[in-house]
RNA sequence: UGGGGCGUCGCCAAGCGGUAAGGCACUGGGUUUUGAUCUCAGCAUGCGCAGGUUCGAAUCCUGCCGCCCCAGCCA
C-alpha cells in the first residue's frame, strides 16, 4: 500500500461468519476465493468502494484470493476509459488483484458451449418472440406467463438455429436462446429468462467484432465464478430473486464447482445519489465538470478533493454490513476524513479572505523568519520558516469592530489577539475607503509576546495571518454538498432528482494568500490550513495562472454552532 | 394482490435464550498559541406492534403492521 496505513481491524460480519462456518466444516477445502464483479460502464462509487473493500478485505483476511473480473456482457455500455479508471481507482484504495485480472469476455467461447450443452440437454431453446411479445407471455407478479409456442423445438433445430445466431445470420432482436424452465414460477426471473442476445455493429473494448451475441447477466455470472473457482459471490440484494437462477445454471450443467451467492444491502450516503444511471447523466448533462469533479461521489473525485484512501477504507469498516436497507450520514465520511487528516496532514496558515493589516510599530523592512512546527503533536513532522513583516494578511472574518458577544475571541477595534506562532496585536485604527468599506487595520504589535504570553493580560484568541510581502496568491475552492436533499435518489414525487442540485456546491475564492512554503506543495499534497479546513493541491491552475488548492473537508466548528444557535434566538 | 428481503437510540451497528457492545451525532466539564486536536462524563428498564412458550425473550412460536426489491433482448 502506497498511502499510510492506520491498521483498523475489520469489523466481523454475517458474510464472515458464514466463511468462517464454512471453513469450519471444511467446505471448498477451507479456502476462500471471492471476486469483485465491476462493469465497465461508468467510474467506481462510494458504494463501489464498500464491495472492494469487502471482497478484497476477506480475500486478504483469510489468505485467499479476490479476483478482480469485469462484467463486460453488454458493450453497447461499456468503454475501456472505465476499465482503465476502475483499476487505477481499486489500485488507489490500496487493493491488489495480483494476477487476478478477468474479463467475462475472456469466457465467451466457453460459455457459448454451455448453452450448446444447455441446448441438448433439453434446457434451452432458441425463441422468435420479439421483446414486446415475450413481456406479454411472461405474464405479471400476480398472474403466471404461458409458454412460447416456440418452446418445444427439437433440440436438432435449437442446435441449428443458435449456431446460426452466432455466424450472424439473424437480425437483432428477432431470436434469442432462452433457459427452459418454467414460466409458472412465481419467481419471475425463472420464467423462461433469456440468456443470449444478438447485438450487431458493436465493437466490444476486449474482444472486438468476433461476437455477434452477447450472453446475459445471470448466466454469465455464476458460471464465471465457478469457471475462477470462487467460494463466496457475494452481491447487493436486488439479486436475492436470481439466487435460484444462479444455482439452477451450476446444477443443471453440473459444473465442478459451485460458489455460493450471499446478498449484502448496498450504501446509500445522505446528500448524494448512487446510481450510475444518474452519475452518468451528472457528467453528460455538465452539472458537474467530469466523473473525477470533487463533488462528485465518485472514487475519482474523492482523491481529487483529498481524502485519504484509508479514510475510505476506514469508513467503510465502520458502516458494517447487513441486509438492512440503511442511508448513512455524511458525518460519518467526514469524522473519518479529519481522523485520517489530523494525524497526517501538515499544518500551514492561509488566509481565504484576506484583510491588510499594517503593524505601525513594527520596524519597516524588518523581517523574521519564525520557526513554526508542521503538527502540534507530532514534532518527527518537522519544523518550517514562516516570515514575518510588517505588512500582513489576516481573514475578513477575524475582525468584528466591536464583539457581538462575551465569547468572541478575535480581533475587535482596540482589542488584542494572539497572531498564530507570532505576536500578539492590538487594533489601534480602521481604515475605510470612499464607499465605507473597510480596507485595512492599524495595529501594533508588543515585541515581548513571541512564545510568552503578555504580561497582566490574558489574550483569548489566536488567528491566523501571512505576510503580506511574502505570501503567494492563489485560487481556493470550496465544496459544499451536491445535493440539498438529504435523499436526492428518491424522487418519490415524480421530481427529477436534479431539482435537489445544490447551486451553491462549489465557492471559488480567487484573492487567497498563502504562507510561502505553500510554494512548492505538488498536486495531491494535503495539508491542513490552521482554522480553516484540510485542503489538497488540484492539478488544474486557475484562469489566471494560479495554483489551485480544493477544500477537502472543514474542521469541526463549534464556533459556528454557537453563532447559528445565537441567530436563531434572535 | 404472487415471490423475495428487512425492521435494536437521530444515523450506522453488535447481539445467536442468562437480563441492551461500539462508532458517528448530540449535551456538559478539563487541557490547549488552531473556537482544531486530545481528554473526562452523560446519552435505549428498551429491541416495529400484540399475544404466547420459559425461572428468564431483542433472541423461540403465532398473528398483525410498516418499508424495500422483482414483470430488460441492463447489470
Amino acid at each position: 500500500m502506497s498511502e499510510h496505513e492506520t491498521s483498523t481491524s475489520t469489523p466481523s460480519n454475517f458474510i464472515r461468519q458464514m466463511i468462517d462456518e464454512d471453513i469450519a466444516a471444511n467446505k471448498n477445502n477451507g479456502k476462500v476465493a471471492t471476486r469483485f464483479p465491476p462493469e465497465p460502464n461508468g467510474y467506481l462509487h462510494i458504494g463501489h468502494a464498500k464491495s472492494i473493500c469487502l471482497n478484497f478485505g476477506i480475500g486478504e483476511d483469510y489468505k485467499g484470493t479476490c479476483n478482480l473480473r469485469f462484467d463486460d456482457t453488454n458493450p453497447h455500455k461499456e468503454k475501456l476509459e472505465f476499465v482503465e479508471s476502475i483499476q487505477k481507482d481499486v489500485r488507489w484504495l490500496g487493493f491488489d488483484w495480483g494476477k487476478q485480472h478477468y474479463f467475462a469476455s475472456d469466457y465467451f467461447e466457453q460459455l457459448y458451449d454451455f448453452a450448446v450443452q444447455l441446448i441438448q440437454k433439453g434446457k434451452a431453446y432458441v425463441c422468435d418472440l420479439n421483446a414486446e411479445e415475450m413481456r406479454e407471455y411472461r405474464g405479471t407478479l400476480t398472474e403466471p406467463g404461458k409458454d412460447s409456442p416456440y418452446r418445444e423445438r427439437s433440440i436438432v433445430e435449437n442446435l441449428e438455429l443458435f449456431a446460426k445466431m452466432r455466424a450472424g445470420e439473424f437480425e437483432d432482436g428477432t431470436k434469442v436462446l432462452r433457459a427452459k424452465i418454467d414460466m409458472t414460477s412465481p419467481n419471475i426471473n425463472l420464467r423462461d429468462p433469456t440468456i443470449y442476445r444478438i447485438r450487431h455493429g458493436v465493437v466490444h473494448h476486449q474482444t472486438g467484432e468476433s461476437w455477434v451475441i452477447y450472453p446475459m447477466y445471470d448466466y454469465t455470472h455464476c458460471l464465471s465464478d465457478s469457471i475462477e473457482g470462487i467460494t463466496h459471490s457475494i452481491c447487493t440484494l436486488e439479486f436475492e430473486d436470481h439466487r435460484p437462477l444462479y444455482d439452477w445454471f451450476l446444477d443443471t450443467l453440473e459444473t465442478a464447482s459451485h460458489p455460493q451467492q450471499i446478498e449484502f444491502s448496498r450504501l446509500s450516503l445522505q446528500y448524494t445519489i448512487t446510481s450510475k444511471r444518474k452519475l452518468t447523466s451528472l457528467v453528460d448533462d455538465g452539472h458537474v465538470a467530469s466523473w473525477d469533479d470533487p463533488r462528485m461521489p465518485t472514487i475519482a473525485g474523492m482523491r481529487r478533493r483529498g481524502y485519504p484512501p484509508e479514510a475510505i477504507r476506514d469508513f467503510c469498516s465502520r458502516i458494517g454490513v447487513t441486509k438492512s436497507e440503511n442511508t448513512v450520514e455524511m458525518g460519518v465520511l467526514e469524522n473519518c476524513v479529519r481522523e485520517a487528516l489530523n494525524e497526517h496532514a501538515p499544518r500551514r496558515m492561509a488566509v481565504l479572505n484576506p484583510l491588510k493589516v499594517v503593524i505601525e510599530n513594527y520596524p519597516e523592512g524588518q523581517v523574521e523568519q519564525l520557526q513554526v512546527a508542521n503538527h502540534p503533536q507530532d514534532e518527527s513532522m518537522g519544523k518550517r520558516e514562516i516570515p514575518m513583516s510588517r505588512e500582513i494578511f489576516i481573514d475578513k472574518d477575524d475582525f468584528l469592530e466591536v464583539a457581538p458577544n462575551k465569547k468572541f475571541k478575535r480581533l475587535t477595534l482596540g482589542g488584542e489577539v494572539r497572531l498564530r506562532n507570532g505576536y500578539v496585536i492590538r487594533c489601534d485604527e480602521m481604515i475605510n475607503n470612499d464607499n465605507g468599506d473597510l480596507i485595512e487595520l492599524r495595529c501594533s504589535y508588543d515585541p515581548a509576546t513571541l512564545g510568552a504570553n503578555p504580561e497582566g493580560r490574558k489574550v483569548k484568541g489566536v488567528i491566523h495571518w501571512v505576510s503580506a510581502e511574502h505570501g503567494i496568491k492563489a485560487e481556493v475552492r470550496v465544496y459544499d454538498r451536491l445535493f440539498n436533499h438529504p435523499t436526492p435518489d428518491s424522487a418519490k414525487d415524480g421530481q427529477e432528482y436534479t431539482v435537489h442540485l445544490n447551486p451553491e456546491s462549489m465557492a471559488i475564492l480567487q484573492d487567497c494568500v498563502l504562507e510561502p512554503a505553500l510554494a512548492c506543495a505538488k498536486q495531491g499534497d494535503r495539508f491542513q490550513f490552521e482554522r480553516e479546513g484540510y485542503f489538497c493541491k488540484d492539478p488544474a491552475v486557475s484562469a489566471t495562472g494560479l495554483p489551485v488548492f480544493n477544500r477537502t473537508v472543514s474542521l469541526r466548528d463549534s464556533w459556528a454552532k454557537i453563532e447559528k444557535e445565537a441567530a436563531k434566538s434572535a
